[in-house]
DNA sequence: TTGAAAGCGCTAACAA
DNA sequence: TTGTTAGCGCTTTCAA
């Protein structure tokens, strides 16, 4: 039986079983019991919605009921493993209760991350998962101040009344900055991400904390960057290796820095680890089968999206208001093989 | 001021502008020209409407004209950067033309893949684009006879008449395996997908091509995996390099194979490529910075997924039927640096 | 135990 | 140039 061409509405299901639409709404939607519907009329009922392929538009029940069974995620860049995972977490989570994802991708714009929450909004969404910009939260707090429930991941805010989910940017740091320095490194050049983020400020701030219980100067004229990218790591350390020939470690504040550094450094000649130790953020599935085997803080992916989604949920279950809170998720040091003894220490 | 709790309805606009529902909507509809409304209304409801944030429900507009501006987008695994890509592509060029992507993630199951593209039809998407797990084809059809715009990626079905977009697959697996041969391998494990789907199958056939013309003869009990999977190149490595030591190369038909293949070779201690040589399909942005430089079937991604698109809304503009077809993205061999001649050959 | 009817917010046909 | 109204497909109140 081919499928019909335009759709089989519940009317057509009402009219086909003999009954009104109303005691078919109810069968369908499993109040038979409530209704004390007939079992007779309720089989009936079934047995025809089933051989019409009787599919309930939702597009019509969010109207009514006012729930699209929506969430909306906002990411700035689907390409990068670590927001694709995210997303991934989310659309899972989401599925079990019932919900459906819509994905948008910022493209590093709070421009675009603005109009795409606009036109999430408007499609009655019941929930927001969004992985700002993490420059500007104005609409964000808009968003939160209209009661709908929304969660910011990895790059949050300061001194901001939402629910927030992100890693321990700064002990994280810390740790990786302490094993560089306890290997001897001093002059360390350090690959940022977007400044003015948090994350990007938390993670300076750890590394500098190391530097201060190490009795170490911080130079930070040594901080190069201005993005999360994989560009950003390569230009800044191609002009760092050149202009300051003695660094002998770089702490690369994302993956996609540390792989624009790796590629810089190959390309000038500088060898990985023995001649350049590096240590990077986050983590990719491939961190491990590099050239060098990476020294990571790795950030548990997968638990900022589970746990997202699990504030979400809550949220979308809470009818009161809720407490936002900001979650940290701990971060790992992984120490694989890419952090060696300067090579001075070596030659002494 | 706060944003009211109760959404403004275009009913409020016209109320507050002291116009009818009818002017107002088509002043926010641009059809001012048109129904020659005069200026100083238009500013007005214009005025009105933007003071009041009104935003128009998407969901009593879907449901009185049928369009919904929903795009579909479902793939066995998002996680993986291959389909995360894809995902990616869809989502901007969806957006360009003024669609939203809902996706979803079939965790490579056709009963999933099945039930979610059921739960998308509900929301009435315009159109829907599959990467589909590729064993069954039965539901994809049915999509495409209920006149719903529908493009398969990737794993694409033989004799199926439908809009696919895929690389190929055969001419860029005679190649790789060319060169494997050309080099003097000639006992070579392979480590395949999902058997069964199209990609699967015609790689195993180009492959086997060049083996013919190179008058090699194939060993089928050197074909080993279940899935595209680390974990399936993992453990059939594991168990080739044992059972067969004579084995001097692999061929990976996926990425994730060839990953599960290096840590399978790096455990037995086969140094690679010396000792083995790798070459693989699909291609990762970090290919070219692992241990060893992957040599790889570059499947050109973006293009695919940016066909993908380009076709989708080709049909979504058309009223017209339009006439399915195969679209097959050229592959490129990038040889890096995991293959060399095998050890027999060098030391003789 | 079932049905009639209102109405969610919007667009568009028709009327003025 | 503007307004009135029907109706998209569904849920739910109210009545029987």
């Amino acid at each position: 039986m081919p499928a019909p061409a335009h759709p089989v509405t519940l009317k057509n299901v009402a009219e086909a079983a003999g009954v009104s639409v109303s005691v078919a709404s109810r069968v369908l939607n499993g109040k038979a019991k409530t209704y004390r519907i007939s079992d007779a009329t309720e089989t009936q009922v079934r047995k025809v919605a089933q051989s019409m392929a009787f599919q309930p538009s939702q597009v019509a029940r969010s109207l009514r009921t006012k729930r699209s069974g929506l969430i909306g995620v906002v990411v700035p860049d689907l390409s990068n493993p670590f927001f694709a995972a995210i997303a991934r977490e989310v659309t899972l989570a989401a599925e079990t209760d019932g919900y459906s994802v819509i994905v948008a991708d910022s493209r590093e714009t709070t421009e675009r991350e603005r109009k795409l929450i606009g036109e999430l909004t408007a499609r009655q969404i019941e929930g927001l998962v969004v992985c700002p910009v993490g420059i500007d939260s104005g609409h964000l707090i808009e968003v939160h101040q209209s009661k709908l429930p929304i969660v910011l991941v990895d790059r949050t805010f300061l001194n901001c009344d939402l629910m927030q989910v992100t890693s321990d940017h700064r002990v994280g740091a810390y740790h990786a900055a302490a094993l560089l320095l306890a290997q001897g490194h001093r002059t360390i050049g350090v690959l940022q991400g977007l400044p003015g983020t948090l994350p990007n400020e938390e993670r300076l701030a750890g590394l500098q904390t190391a530097f201060a219980e190490a009795e170490v100067v911080f130079d930070p004229t040594l901080v190069r960057g201005d993005n999360f990218t994989e560009r950003s790591g390569y230009e800044s350390t191609s002009d760092l290796l050149k202009s300051r020939p003695d660094i002998t470690a770089l702490f690369a504040l994302s993956t996609p820095n540390a792989m624009g550094a790796l590629r810089a450094a190959t390309e000038i000649g500088r060898r990985v680890p023995d001649e350049l130790s590096i240590v990077t953020f986050d983590d990719s599935p491939f961190a491990d089968l590099m050239q060098v085997p990476l020294s990571t803080v790795c950030q548990d992916v997968s638990k900022l999206g589970v746990s997202a989604s699990k504030w979400l949920i809550r949220m979308l279950r809470a009818k009161r208001a809720y407490q936002p809170a900001l979650h940290e998720i701990k971060t790992t040091l992984i120490d694989r093989h890419s952090i060696v003894p300067p090579p001075r220490l070596l030659s002494s």
